[in-house]
DNA sequence: TAGGCCATCTGGTCCT
DNA sequence: AGGACCAGATGGCCTA
Protein backbone atom coordinates (compact mmCIF):
# COMPACT_ATOMS: atom_id res chain seq x y z
CA UNK A 1 0.00 0.00 0.00
CA UNK A 2 0.98 3.40 -1.07
CA UNK A 3 1.94 5.45 2.44
CA UNK A 4 0.26 8.72 2.67
CA UNK A 5 2.10 11.80 2.31
CA UNK A 6 1.47 12.79 5.84
CA UNK A 7 2.67 9.12 6.91
CA UNK A 8 6.03 9.77 4.90
CA UNK A 9 6.50 13.19 6.55
CA UNK A 10 6.00 11.23 10.07
CA UNK A 11 8.55 8.67 9.42
CA UNK A 12 11.12 11.17 8.15
CA UNK A 13 10.37 13.22 10.79
CA UNK A 14 10.97 10.04 13.63
CA UNK A 15 14.13 9.42 11.61
CA UNK A 16 15.18 12.61 12.03
CA UNK A 17 14.44 12.58 15.46
CA UNK A 18 16.14 9.64 16.57
CA UNK A 19 19.27 11.12 14.61
CA UNK A 20 18.66 14.43 16.67
CA UNK A 21 17.06 13.56 19.53
CA UNK A 22 20.09 13.80 21.27
CA UNK A 23 18.70 16.92 23.06
CA UNK A 24 21.24 20.07 23.20
CA UNK A 25 21.27 22.45 25.52
CA UNK A 26 23.71 24.80 23.17
CA UNK A 27 21.98 24.80 19.84
CA UNK A 28 22.90 26.47 17.60
CA UNK A 29 25.99 24.39 16.43
CA UNK A 30 24.93 21.06 17.07
CA UNK A 31 21.91 22.20 15.07
CA UNK A 32 24.12 22.77 12.02
CA UNK A 33 25.76 19.54 12.42
CA UNK A 34 21.97 17.83 12.35
CA UNK A 35 21.40 19.94 9.10
CA UNK A 36 24.62 18.34 7.13
CA UNK A 37 23.34 15.05 8.69
CA UNK A 38 19.89 15.75 7.42
CA UNK A 39 21.25 16.78 4.20
CA UNK A 40 23.67 13.59 3.79
CA UNK A 41 19.95 11.22 4.86
CA UNK A 42 18.65 13.18 1.76
CA UNK A 43 20.00 10.97 -0.50
CA UNK A 44 18.76 7.86 1.07
CA UNK A 45 15.33 9.20 0.80
CA UNK A 46 15.34 9.82 -2.67
CA UNK A 47 15.17 6.20 -3.00
CA UNK A 48 11.91 6.07 -1.25
CA UNK A 49 10.60 8.26 -3.00
CA UNK A 50 10.63 7.54 -6.62
CA UNK A 51 9.37 3.91 -5.88
CA UNK A 52 6.20 6.33 -4.10
CA UNK A 53 6.18 8.03 -7.58
CA UNK A 54 5.85 4.86 -9.48
CA UNK A 55 2.90 3.94 -8.65
CA UNK A 56 1.38 5.56 -11.67
CA UNK A 57 -1.35 2.97 -12.66
CA UNK A 58 -2.62 2.94 -9.53
CA UNK A 59 -6.67 4.92 -9.66
CA UNK A 60 -6.38 8.65 -8.52
CA UNK A 61 -7.31 9.92 -5.59
CA UNK A 62 -10.14 12.80 -5.17
CA UNK A 63 -9.81 15.97 -3.71
CA UNK A 64 -6.83 17.91 -3.28
CA UNK A 65 -3.84 17.21 -5.00
CA UNK A 66 -1.47 16.35 -2.64
CA UNK A 67 1.99 18.64 -3.46
CA UNK A 68 4.64 15.78 -4.26
CA UNK A 69 7.29 15.62 -1.82
CA UNK A 70 10.13 16.66 -3.34
CA UNK A 71 13.62 16.32 -2.20
CA UNK A 72 13.24 20.30 -2.21
CA UNK A 73 10.18 20.29 -0.34
CA UNK A 74 11.01 17.84 2.25
CA UNK A 75 14.60 19.47 2.61
CA UNK A 76 12.87 23.12 3.76
CA UNK A 77 10.15 20.99 5.86
CA UNK A 78 12.78 19.84 7.72
CA UNK A 79 14.53 22.93 8.00
CA UNK A 80 11.21 24.52 9.01
CA UNK A 81 10.72 21.73 11.99
CA UNK A 82 14.39 22.38 13.40
CA UNK A 83 13.57 25.85 13.54
CA UNK A 84 10.49 25.77 15.09
CA UNK A 85 12.05 23.22 17.70
CA UNK A 86 14.67 25.57 18.28
CA UNK A 87 12.39 28.29 18.92
CA UNK A 88 10.28 26.28 20.88
CA UNK A 89 13.10 25.45 23.09
CA UNK A 90 14.37 28.89 23.87
CA UNK A 91 10.75 30.04 24.56
CA UNK A 92 10.66 27.28 26.88
CA UNK A 93 14.08 28.81 28.56
CA UNK A 94 12.74 32.12 28.47
CA UNK A 95 9.51 30.78 30.22
CA UNK A 96 12.01 29.08 32.86
CA UNK A 97 14.11 31.70 33.55
CA UNK A 98 10.81 34.01 33.98
CA UNK A 99 9.83 30.84 36.60
CA UNK A 100 12.81 31.22 38.35
CA UNK A 101 12.86 34.88 38.67
CA UNK A 102 9.88 33.89 40.34
CA UNK A 103 10.93 31.68 42.53
CA UNK A 104 13.36 33.77 44.03
CA UNK A 105 11.11 36.40 44.70
CA UNK A 106 8.30 34.39 46.46
CA UNK A 107 8.60 33.63 50.48
CA UNK A 108 10.50 30.49 50.18
CA UNK A 109 13.65 30.01 48.19
CA UNK A 110 15.66 26.61 48.94
CA UNK A 111 18.86 25.89 46.55
CA UNK A 112 18.82 22.57 47.61
CA UNK A 113 15.00 22.29 47.34
CA UNK A 114 13.97 23.79 44.13
CA UNK A 115 10.08 24.81 44.21
CA UNK A 116 8.05 22.85 41.05
CA UNK A 117 6.68 25.09 38.73
CA UNK A 118 3.21 24.47 39.95
CA UNK A 119 3.98 24.89 43.60
CA UNK A 120 5.96 27.87 42.42
CA UNK A 121 2.92 29.40 40.68
CA UNK A 122 0.70 28.94 43.67
CA UNK A 123 3.02 30.04 46.87
CA UNK A 124 3.59 33.07 44.15
CA UNK A 125 -0.21 33.23 43.45
CA UNK A 126 -1.21 32.99 47.43
CA UNK A 127 1.51 35.74 48.15
CA UNK A 128 0.46 38.18 46.05
CA UNK A 129 -3.34 38.02 47.57
CA UNK A 130 -1.89 38.00 51.27
CA UNK A 131 0.38 40.85 50.01
CA UNK A 132 -2.96 42.41 48.31
CA UNK A 133 -5.13 41.64 51.62
CA UNK A 134 -2.24 43.36 53.53
CA UNK A 135 -2.95 46.69 51.62
CA UNK A 136 -6.53 46.21 51.50
CA UNK A 137 -6.69 46.11 54.92
CA UNK A 138 -4.09 48.68 55.69
CA UNK A 139 -3.01 46.51 58.89
CA UNK A 140 -0.30 43.96 59.28
CA UNK A 141 -1.07 40.49 59.70
CA UNK A 142 -0.28 38.18 62.47
CA UNK A 143 2.70 35.73 61.14
CA UNK A 144 0.64 32.56 61.84
CA UNK A 145 -2.21 34.31 59.26
CA UNK A 146 0.52 35.08 56.39
CA UNK A 147 2.01 31.58 56.25
CA UNK A 148 -1.63 30.41 56.73
CA UNK A 149 -2.22 32.19 53.25
CA UNK A 150 1.17 30.96 52.05
CA UNK A 151 0.55 27.86 52.53
CA UNK A 152 -2.93 27.30 51.71
CA UNK A 153 -3.43 24.75 48.44
CA UNK A 154 0.10 23.72 48.76
CA UNK A 155 1.72 20.16 48.23
CA UNK A 156 2.37 18.89 51.77
CA UNK A 157 6.31 18.76 50.92
CA UNK A 158 5.79 22.41 49.39
CA UNK A 159 4.18 23.37 52.60
CA UNK A 160 6.84 21.85 54.80
CA UNK A 161 9.45 23.53 53.13
CA UNK A 162 7.72 26.65 53.42
CA UNK A 163 7.29 26.18 56.94
CA UNK A 164 10.80 25.20 57.27
CA UNK A 165 12.03 28.33 55.54
CA UNK A 166 10.40 30.15 58.79
CA UNK A 167 11.27 27.02 61.24
CA UNK A 168 7.59 26.14 61.68
CA UNK A 169 6.02 23.38 62.47
CA UNK A 170 3.33 23.20 59.58
CA UNK A 171 0.87 21.09 62.44
CA UNK A 172 0.84 24.74 64.52
CA UNK A 173 -0.41 26.88 61.41
CA UNK A 174 -2.35 24.75 59.13
CA UNK A 175 -6.17 25.17 59.80
CA UNK A 176 -6.86 21.67 58.24
CA UNK A 177 -4.52 20.20 61.38
CA UNK A 178 -5.76 22.87 63.57
CA UNK A 179 -9.61 23.47 63.27
CA UNK A 180 -9.60 25.25 66.67
CA UNK A 181 -7.04 27.72 65.56
CA UNK A 182 -8.87 31.20 64.67
CA UNK A 183 -7.75 32.02 61.06
CA UNK A 184 -7.49 35.53 60.25
CA UNK A 185 -6.82 35.68 56.70
CA UNK A 186 -8.98 36.65 55.23
CA UNK A 187 -10.87 38.63 57.65
CA UNK A 188 -13.85 39.13 57.77
CA UNK A 189 -15.67 40.78 55.22
CA UNK A 190 -12.96 40.54 52.91
CA UNK A 191 -12.49 39.66 49.37
CA UNK A 192 -13.05 35.88 48.72
CA UNK A 193 -9.92 33.95 48.45
CA UNK A 194 -9.37 33.09 44.70
CA UNK A 195 -9.13 29.87 43.40
CA UNK A 196 -10.39 28.09 47.20
CA UNK A 197 -7.97 25.63 46.16
CA UNK A 198 -10.17 23.10 45.69
CA UNK A 199 -7.85 21.32 43.22
CA UNK A 200 -5.12 20.49 45.18
CA UNK A 201 -5.77 20.32 48.68
CA UNK A 202 -2.68 19.03 50.93
CA UNK A 203 -2.75 15.15 51.51
CA UNK A 204 -3.21 14.44 54.89
CA UNK A 205 -1.01 16.92 56.44
CA UNK A 206 0.03 14.68 58.90
CA UNK A 207 3.81 15.74 58.53
CA UNK A 208 5.55 16.29 61.84
CA UNK A 209 8.34 18.51 61.80
CA UNK A 210 9.90 19.84 58.11
CA UNK A 211 12.41 17.94 57.08
CA UNK A 212 16.23 19.63 55.97
CA UNK A 213 17.26 20.78 53.48
CA UNK A 214 15.42 23.82 54.08
CA UNK A 215 14.93 26.58 51.94
CA UNK A 216 14.69 30.12 53.53
CA UNK A 217 12.98 33.19 54.01
CA UNK A 218 13.76 35.74 53.23
CA UNK A 219 13.36 37.60 56.23
CA UNK A 220 11.87 40.61 54.63
CA UNK A 221 9.26 38.29 53.45
CA UNK A 222 7.87 37.80 56.92
CA UNK A 223 5.62 40.72 58.34
CA UNK A 224 5.91 41.14 62.42
CA UNK A 225 2.96 41.72 64.26
CA UNK A 226 1.84 44.90 65.45
CA UNK A 227 3.03 45.47 69.04
CA UNK A 228 0.80 44.05 71.62
CA UNK A 229 -0.64 41.59 69.31
CA UNK A 230 0.35 38.45 70.72
CA UNK A 231 1.90 35.02 68.10
CA UNK A 232 -1.04 33.06 70.41
CA UNK A 233 0.40 29.65 70.08
CA UNK A 234 3.46 30.93 67.88
CA UNK A 235 5.14 32.75 70.50
CA UNK A 236 6.38 29.78 72.92
CA UNK A 237 7.72 28.27 69.53
CA UNK A 238 9.30 31.36 68.68
CA UNK A 239 10.38 31.59 72.36
CA UNK A 240 11.89 28.43 72.32
CA UNK A 241 12.36 27.19 68.62
CA UNK A 242 13.48 30.05 66.84
CA UNK A 243 16.16 31.66 68.38
CA UNK A 244 17.73 29.13 70.47
CA UNK A 245 17.63 25.71 68.50
CA UNK A 246 17.07 27.11 65.28
CA UNK A 247 18.88 24.90 62.65
CA UNK A 248 20.43 25.88 60.20
CA UNK A 249 19.31 26.69 56.83
CA UNK A 250 20.68 28.05 53.20
CA UNK A 251 22.21 31.30 53.48
CA UNK A 252 19.52 33.43 51.79
CA UNK A 253 20.17 33.71 48.17
CA UNK A 254 17.33 35.78 46.36
CA UNK A 255 17.74 39.48 46.72
CA UNK A 256 15.45 41.13 49.26
CA UNK A 257 12.02 41.01 48.40
CA UNK A 258 10.78 43.37 46.01
CA UNK A 259 7.85 44.54 48.45
CA UNK A 260 8.97 47.69 48.29
CA UNK A 261 7.95 48.01 44.89
CA UNK A 262 4.72 47.05 45.98
CA UNK A 263 3.96 49.57 48.28
CA UNK A 264 6.38 52.70 46.44
CA UNK A 265 3.68 54.48 45.20
CA UNK A 266 2.76 55.12 48.91
CA UNK A 267 3.97 59.01 49.39
CA UNK A 268 6.39 57.49 52.72
CA UNK A 269 9.48 56.54 50.45
CA UNK A 270 11.81 58.64 52.17
CA UNK A 271 11.19 57.72 56.04
CA UNK A 272 15.09 57.87 57.48
CA UNK A 273 16.32 55.27 59.31
CA UNK A 274 16.94 56.93 61.85
CA UNK A 275 13.21 57.85 62.22
CA UNK A 276 12.13 54.19 63.07
CA UNK A 277 9.91 54.31 65.72
CA UNK A 278 11.44 51.89 68.27
CA UNK A 279 7.88 50.21 69.37
CA UNK A 280 7.74 49.79 65.45
CA UNK A 281 5.75 46.73 64.46
CA UNK A 282 7.40 45.03 61.28
CA UNK A 283 10.85 44.23 62.95
CA UNK A 284 13.23 42.08 60.86
CA UNK A 285 16.03 41.06 62.93
CA UNK A 286 19.10 39.05 61.41
CA UNK A 287 20.17 36.65 63.78
CA UNK A 288 23.69 38.52 64.66
CA UNK A 289 25.43 36.13 62.49
CA UNK A 290 24.88 33.02 65.27
CA UNK A 291 25.45 29.87 64.04
CA UNK A 292 26.26 30.66 60.26
CA UNK A 293 24.51 33.97 60.29
CA UNK A 294 21.04 32.53 60.18
CA UNK A 295 18.19 34.97 60.33
CA UNK A 296 16.00 34.56 63.20
CA UNK A 297 12.42 35.50 63.64
CA UNK A 298 11.98 37.81 67.00
CA UNK A 299 8.61 38.07 68.22
CA UNK A 300 7.05 40.98 69.70
CA UNK A 301 8.01 40.88 73.71
CA UNK A 302 9.60 37.79 74.14
CA UNK A 303 12.27 37.29 76.77
CA UNK A 304 14.65 39.06 74.44
CA UNK A 305 14.86 42.75 75.63
CA UNK A 306 15.04 43.99 72.24
CA UNK A 307 12.08 41.66 71.04
CA UNK A 308 9.55 44.49 69.31
CA UNK A 309 12.50 46.43 68.15
CA UNK A 310 14.16 47.12 64.17
CA UNK A 311 17.40 45.57 65.07
CA UNK A 312 19.01 47.84 62.24
CA UNK A 313 22.58 46.99 63.50
CA UNK A 314 21.75 43.06 62.88
CA UNK A 315 20.77 43.85 59.28
CA UNK A 316 24.27 44.80 58.57
CA UNK A 317 25.27 41.23 58.29
CA UNK A 318 23.33 40.15 56.06
CA UNK A 319 24.94 39.80 52.29
CA UNK A 320 24.79 43.52 51.90
CA UNK A 321 20.88 44.32 51.76
CA UNK A 322 21.04 46.46 54.83
CA UNK A 323 20.54 49.49 53.18
CA UNK A 324 17.42 48.37 51.00
CA UNK A 325 15.99 46.26 54.17
CA UNK A 326 16.30 49.07 55.85
CA UNK A 327 14.16 51.20 53.39
CA UNK A 328 11.74 48.62 52.84
CA UNK A 329 11.09 48.54 56.38
CA UNK A 330 11.07 52.35 56.37
CA UNK A 331 8.38 52.17 53.93
CA UNK A 332 6.28 49.16 55.75
CA UNK A 333 6.57 51.29 58.90
CA UNK A 334 5.33 54.55 57.71
CA UNK A 335 2.09 52.37 56.23
CA UNK A 336 1.54 50.55 59.01
CA UNK A 337 1.50 53.64 61.38
CA UNK A 338 -0.20 55.82 59.36
CA UNK A 339 -2.89 53.02 59.20
C1' DT B 1 8.77 0.16 40.57
C1' DA B 2 5.30 3.74 40.36
C1' DG B 3 4.66 8.44 40.31
C1' DG B 4 6.15 13.19 39.87
C1' DC B 5 8.65 16.45 37.39
C1' DC B 6 10.91 18.02 33.50
C1' DA B 7 12.75 18.91 28.66
C1' DT B 8 11.89 18.29 24.13
C1' DC B 9 9.47 17.38 19.86
C1' DT B 10 5.44 17.95 17.32
C1' DG B 11 1.20 19.51 14.95
C1' DG B 12 -2.56 22.68 15.23
C1' DT B 13 -4.21 27.33 15.53
C1' DC B 14 -3.98 32.15 15.40
C1' DC B 15 -1.82 36.33 14.08
C1' DT B 16 1.14 39.50 11.42
C1' DA C 1 4.95 32.23 4.89
C1' DG C 2 6.60 32.33 9.19
C1' DG C 3 6.48 33.15 14.15
C1' DA C 4 4.17 32.68 18.72
C1' DC C 5 1.59 30.01 21.55
C1' DC C 6 -0.46 25.88 23.12
C1' DA C 7 -1.34 21.13 24.40
C1' DG C 8 -0.34 16.25 23.75
C1' DA C 9 3.13 12.66 23.53
C1' DT C 10 7.35 10.75 24.87
C1' DG C 11 11.32 9.53 27.34
C1' DG C 12 14.74 10.53 31.04
C1' DC C 13 15.74 11.34 35.80
C1' DC C 14 14.82 11.14 40.60
C1' DT C 15 12.68 9.70 44.85
C1' DA C 16 9.76 7.26 48.12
Amino acid sequence: MTRSVREEQESVESEEQQELNSPSEGGGEEEEDSQQQLEEEEEEDDEDEEEEEDGENKPKRRGPKKKKMTKARIQRFKVRRMKANARERNRMHGLNDALESLRKIVPCYSKTQKLSKIETLRLAKNYIWALSEVLRSGKAPDLMSFVQALCKGLSQPTTNLVAGCLQLNPRTFLPEQTPDLPVHLPPAGAATYPGHYSSYQSPGLTAGLPSPPYGTMEPSHIFHQVKGQPYGSMEPFFDGVLVSDAPPFDPPLSPPLSINGNFSSFKHETVAAADYDKSFSFSVHYGGGGAGGHPAIYGGGGSNPRCGELQVDGLMGFDGHSHHERMMNAQLNAIFHDS
